[in-house]
DNA sequence: CCCGGATCGGACGCAGTGTCCGACCGGGGG
DNA sequence: CCCCCGGTCGGACACTGCGTCCGATCCGGG
């Protein structure tokens, strides 16, 4: 596969290129007016394909849905995994990924939503999509988890069953999210992830009332 | 009308017993199987009525979704008012008030799953759908409100902008329902109240390792 | 020039929604 | 007693959207 492939692989490239410009096309539209309400000669239409087209790069609905929540785990992925390596303490780390996560909610809020939506619906195709999905939860939940090792273990944070932790982290997380993406003026997002790190690390404990 | 309607509002308890029977199979089938994948038919057909007549009660698919989670809604909001007056401390109060909301959530988390779905999701029936779900959302954020205050000017809690304290609570809140509402197998339910609980009031501070 | 893969566009069967209407049932009033 | 009437039934209807299929067309490479 050294090169000598320019033919297929450039078929290969353009076939990637139109399907990405589909699933960025339906990300737009699902977000807009949701998962159902969306018909696929629309999708087709504002793509520039014809909708049998559409069925030759996805078997279905559910997998063109599958391949947005996809597209965007991949940016999430990315724009957290870049940010990661730039601080050191535990407790900034958290902010950074804080304020990550809802840069990538900003960027698109409306699909987000309907990302948290797919996750919890249940039914037979959901199941699959809800994979996806918990592909991102299990991602977070590793970094969550190693930063909330690294703080316990040097005694910022309170010793306490790693797993709970993660969980009781990633609740506040989620619902962070959830909430900000169904926002329609959301809070300024610095001043809100520092808000939201601060609260996880300290909650509603007196003596914190500082900007510390 | 003092009395004398008898049969009047006999029929009226009659039309509520069994629209309340549709909403239930309602609410079951499409805690089952998402609100999508559910045909009108087999709803009717497991209430025992004509598919028209569901038509009667209801005039589409919406309308009976939004029923439902009116219901939820009622049943959710008399739980917790029911549990509110128990206790004394902004504190304990929390604490109810979330194992309230955990042990709805277990009665029938499947449709409560679905809930949280419905509040998010886009689209012109979502709007009134969403503002059902809101209604539960501002109840919640009231008493989470009411009890911050409290806890504020007994000095219990730190001193910060309430709204902001009752958003980033509320997060907390809705990030622990809808995990566990996902859960296929949730932690005891007493015990996550307690974990939560406590999480919310001292975040991952140190010196809280212990049972207090 | 011709070939072959990709695309188009339009037809098809199928399933589900919401509407409508005639038939039926059961109870209360004339 | 029968009739009337509100509620229900069941089935037909038009309509929309999904997923499949197939012949027609386009276009780049041999």
């Amino acid at each position: 596969m050294a090169g000598r492939r320019t033919p297929e692989g450039l078929k290969e490239v353009i076939r990637d290129y139109r399907r990405d410009q589909v699933v960025a096309v339906a990300r737009r539209l699902f977000g807009e007016r949701g998962t159902t309400d969306v018909p696929m000669d629309e999708i087709a239409q504002e793509a520039g394909v014809a909708r049998s087209t559409v069925y030759v790069y996805f078997a279905s609905r559910d997998e063109l849905l599958r391949a947005c929540l996809a597209q965007m785990h991949t940016q999430l992925r990315e724009a957290i995994a870049d940010a990661w390596a730039q601080d050191a303490t535990p407790a900034a780390r958290l902010e950074r990924l804080i304020e990550e996560m809802l840069a990538r909610i900003d960027d698109d809020p409306a699909f987000f939503r309907l990302a948290l939506v797919a996750q919890a619906s249940p039914g037979q195709g959901a199941v699959a999509v809800g994979a996806e999905l918990a592909l991102i939860g299990l991602d977070i939940a590793r970094l969550v988890r190693d930063l909330y090792d690294e703080g316990a273990v040097t005694g910022q944070f309170r010793a306490m069953d790693p797993d709970r932790a993660t969980t009781l982290i990633g609740q506040q997380l989620y619902g962070a999210i959830a909430v900000r993406a169904g926002e329609p003026d959301p809070a300024p997002r610095a001043e809100a992830a520092t808000d939201i790190a601060r609260f996880v690390l300290h909650g509603l404990s007196p003596g914190w009332a500082g900007t510390a």
